[in-house]
DNA sequence: GTGTCTTTGTGAAAGTGTGCACAAGCGTCC
DNA sequence: GGACGCTTGTGCACACTTTCACAAAGACAC
């Protein structure tokens, strides 16, 4: 479920707020959600609330990272030592949350040997190597578009199972490698489409405004 | 409809190749997804495509950019001059798409006066005067956590009405704000469940290789 | 213990999105 | 100009998600 790392987060902050025990009400306010919905999910989980009085906090907390598989640090390994490889693998908010960058690499020789984010930048054709001696299962391509297919297909080489993929394109992987895309630019364009709706919103507001000017009546 | 921005970089590319029609057909191959989705998702922009023909790739890149309000740059204006802050205006790919850096804040005066991405850091007070002069509607949160809502509240009181929001907190703003949350620990997390199923999932075939090992017959 | 109050867990209803299947329409060939 | 083949646009059914509503169940007071 999508939406248990949100439940995770709220959680915790709520713990380092100090409480111990918290109903789905509460929880749905923080996240901004139906109650129900939060209760649904948690169902899911198993019967960890208490009838009357809600969930304790620690304890949900520990459920929720067990079913997400956070006991334990997963070391990624970031694929394009670029303006993107570098930030994310400086960024630090990954190893903060369990997700310590375990290698970067990269195809260009000019690149190979910097170190970036505490790690040194290492040739793609190492991938391998350095996958299965750290046990690393998450891949993230921060490669250019054109170069994202082929980062793919060295990442499940490796033997990579999981891909995080920041390049603008779609990349075709075997059945069983799970992958997600985050592209910054596709977000930038839905918040662009409201920001012209809006445009247009003004703009039919003002023609409506002016008795006779053509057709009326348009439907938003 | 969020998939217009996809449908926009596969028809870019097709056009980039050279290809001047296509149908929903092929399209839905390029997008992975189902051929009569795509018809759905165009023929909301009006009836664009020809029958027996199919869509003018050309035309359909005007019509979509039309309706995502891509037809001009659109400034955007960064809170929070950091790792994150900087790699996304250091990053080049928003100019690129018509997002270019139209300024960055930061709230640390040891920041200000910095050029990141080719944009001299300002200071937050001065929020309001950049996005009134460069007339900028969309924001982008790369703060710390705990300094989402203030800067979030800023962006508001500056007049901007899109935010994208990169820290790891839910922001409240006033109806008619459009808000995109990007969280890269939420994705790993996503891709950490999928891991942690994998794992299980060998965990139960190895017990049940066992003949007479305990419980039998987990379900998935 | 008994009763009351609170909150969970879940069946059923309402809403949303997806995909199939086919009629309508356009181009092309003869 | 008529028949044929291809592709769009869309009504309809189905599946999935969200929300409502309420019985079941624990906690607490007396």
């Amino acid at each position: 479920m999508a939406r248990l790392p949100i439940y995770l987060k709220l959680l915790s902050d709520q713990f380092d707020v100090g409480t111990t025990n918290i109903s789905s009400e509460e929880l749905a306010e923080l996240g901004g959600v139906n109650a129900a919905k939060v209760r649904k999910d948690l169902s899911y989980l198993g019967s960890y609330g208490t009838r009357g009085v809600g969930y304790d906090v620690e304890f949900l907390i520990f459920q929720i990272k067990r079913e997400l598989g956070l006991t334990h640090d997963w070391d990624v390994v970031i694929v394009g030592a670029g303006h993107l490889g570098k930030a994310l693998a400086g960024y630090g908010g990954f190893g903060e949350r369990g997700f310590p960058v375990g290698g970067v690499v990269d195809i260009d020789p000019s690149k190979i040997g910097g170190v970036v984010g505490g790690v040194r930048v290492r040739h793609v054709d190492q991938l391998t190597e350095i996958v299965q001696t750290k046990e690393i299962s998450i891949g993230v391509i921060a490669t250019p578009g054109q170069a994202a297919q082929s980062a793919a297909d060295s990442l499940v080489a490796a033997g990579i199972t999981s891909i995080l993929n920041f390049a603008p394109n779609i990349i075709n992987v075997p059945h069983g490698i799970s992958v997600r895309k985050v592209d910054l630019a596709v977000e930038l364009q839905i918040l662009s489409y409201h920001e012209q709706r809006r445009v247009n919103a003004r703009r039919v507001t003002k023609l409506q405004a002016v008795p006779g000017n053509g057709r009326r009546g348009a439907s938003a």
